[in-house]
RNA sequence: GGCGACAUAGCCAAGCGGUAAGGCGUGGGUCUGCAACACCCUGAUCACCAGUUCAAAUCUGGUUGUCGCCUCCA
């Protein structure tokens, strides 16, 4: 098919047209959570992101096969054979199994997913399933001689690399080890830059989970997983690997090494990254200041998709700076968006070409480095656009298969159900205030208007007669 | 210290060499008994300096600032 998209490419540092190994389908592949806690919010804009690359390369028809991982195990807070599990952190953290813990977040974390409508990739597949798969690629590593045991450790060489740090754009002496304060250096590695890919010694040694492997007891490294569970699924050729901007150096640096000496050919062209979310002092984190959920938003009031709107309005390759004042200008912004959406009545007939226009408007807007930010004016054009109320919603509805704002819900929610009873008792107070309007008792008027805003009521004097509504 | 990204109106934000999209807010107006809703109107020469060009927010060089990465992180 043609190949009209294009976007950035970490790998090459610049915006590229997007040709797929094999024409008219996608291999993708997204770092999926590590599931010892909540997400927060900006972990999720990775996620929203990589929902929307996928969402309209199947717009554009893309046939795409999208795999994510969940790392239940073996995500150390440190590559260096120390600090602690984060699994086994959480575990401790709240009296409970690894397994209770890894099961629980990693529903809270499709749940938010749905609150966020984030579509669930075709594979969702923990790293537990894939033992197997782990050691058969440390094995082939291992007598490729990529890999070395050390202190009862196997470790990845990456001094057997011409081209290492292709991703990162370092060299090694630019790399310091140990910047960080809280970083030990690992005396069994032969170079700085080696990672772990089994262990069967370490520091830490109460880990829960263990399996039998050719090296003993022990537990995988944490970027083997996506490398085995990637090639598991989608095989030796992949099209596109997202994830966060924070993964490209060590993890996604150490799965093309790892990966490329494994199949000994070059294994995905196209690595995408979104950048974070921020707040007034920086990077969010789990482990510092608010830790923002998407409950925690509900629980404010917030509808999540207002926070996909937002995050949707801005480009996913620039850091974006949450704040609720933000936040509440964008709830605004979406309220009225649905209310004008829902003003759309099912008038007149199609038509087929200002359709066709404008679907291509919005193709080009993604196709061109993801700029869901023009996807949105193109949808603000369109309403403004002349054409019959029918070609609108026809079309909203088609963009909202990308957008994932449940456009069309503003119209459904409006004439939700109400009880009869109450519907009635409204009907009759607004008759009452009508009959005080037109004997010019407007403080009688006002006093019902009143008496039913109190009961959370609210009713408008449109030019198509009183409207109400539940607040 | 090294690597990388970003810097556009009150706020968010697009822009990819031809003279500043869109959204929210503000102010004004239409409508209205009032209010709300809706609709109309309303705003910036693009961090700074130098260069390339007939032409630059857009390219090049430099300066300043903000943020991220350099083995926890989306």
């Amino acid at each position: 098919m043609e190949n009209k998209v294009s976007f950035y490419n970490t790998l090459t540092k610049k915006v590229e047209p997007f040709v797929p190994h094999e024409d008219g389908k996608v291999a993708l592949y997204t770092c999926g959570p590590t599931v010892y806690h909540f997400a927060h919010i900006g972990n999720l804009r990775s996620y929203i992101m990589e929902d929307i690359l996928e969402k309209s390369l199947r717009y554009i028809g893309y046939d795409v096969k999208r795999v994510m991982n969940i790392t239940d195990v073996g995500h150390l807070s440190s590559d260096a054979d120390t600090g602690e599990d984060k699994m086994l952190k959480g575990a401790k953290r709240e009296h409970k199994t690894v397994m209770e813990i890894a099961a629980f977040y990693t529903d809270a974390f499709f749940q938010d997913c749905k609150d966020l409508n984030i579509k669930r990739p075709d594979v969702v597949e923990p790293a537990t399933n894939c033992i197997p798969e782990f050691i058969q690629m440390i094995s082939g590593l291992m007598e490729k001689g990529y890999a070395y045991e050390s202190g009862g450790n196997i470790y990845f060489d990456t001094s057997k690399l011409k081209e290492y740090y292709v991703l990162s754009s370092q060299s090694e002496d630019e790399l310091l080890s140990g910047v960080r304060d809280d970083v030990e250096v690992d005396d069994n590695k032969k170079n700085k830059t080696d990672f772990v890919l089994w262990f069967t010694k370490s520091k830490f040694d109460d880990q829960e989970l263990k399996w039998d492997s050719p090296w003993g007891i022990g537990y995988p490294g944490w970027h083997i997983e996506c490398s085995a569970i990637s090639m598991k699924h989608l095989g030796e050729y992949m099209d596109i690997h997202c994830g966060g901007i924070d993964n490209i150096f060590p993890h996604h640096t150490n799965e093309i090494a790892q990966s490329e000496a494994y199949i000994g050919h070059k294994w995905c062209n196209y690595w995408f990254h979104v950048h974070h979310l921020n707040d007034k002092s920086g990077k969010m984190s789990k482990s510092k200041g608010d830790f923002l959920t998407v409950s925690l938003l509900k629980s404010k009031g917030y509808n999540p998709l207002v926070y996909r709107m937002f995050c949707l309005q801005s480009h996913y390759r620039k850091p974006l700076e949450f704040s609720y004042d933000v936040l509440d200008n964008m709830s605004a912004a979406y309220d009225k968006l649905l209310k004008r959406i829902s003003s759309l009545k099912e008038e007149g007939e199609v038509d087929q070409a200002k359709f066709d226009e404008f679907k291509t408007k919005f193709e080009d807007a993604f196709s061109n480095d993801l700029n869901s930010s023009m996807a949105i004016t193109v949808l603000y054009d369109m309403l403004k656009a002349d054409m019959s109320d029918k070609t609108k919603l026809a079309l909203v509805k088609s963009f909202d298969e990308v957008l994932s704002l449940d456009l069309l819900n503003g119209a459904k929610e409006a004439s939700q159900e109400v009880d009869a009873d109450l519907e009635a008792f409204v009907l009759a107070k607004i008759e009452e205030r009508k009959a005080a309007k037109k004997e010019k008792d407007f403080a009688k008027a006002d006093a019902i208007r009143n008496e039913l805003l109190e009961k959370g009521i609210v009713i408008e004097d449109t030019r198509e007669g009183v409207k109400w509504k539940l607040n």
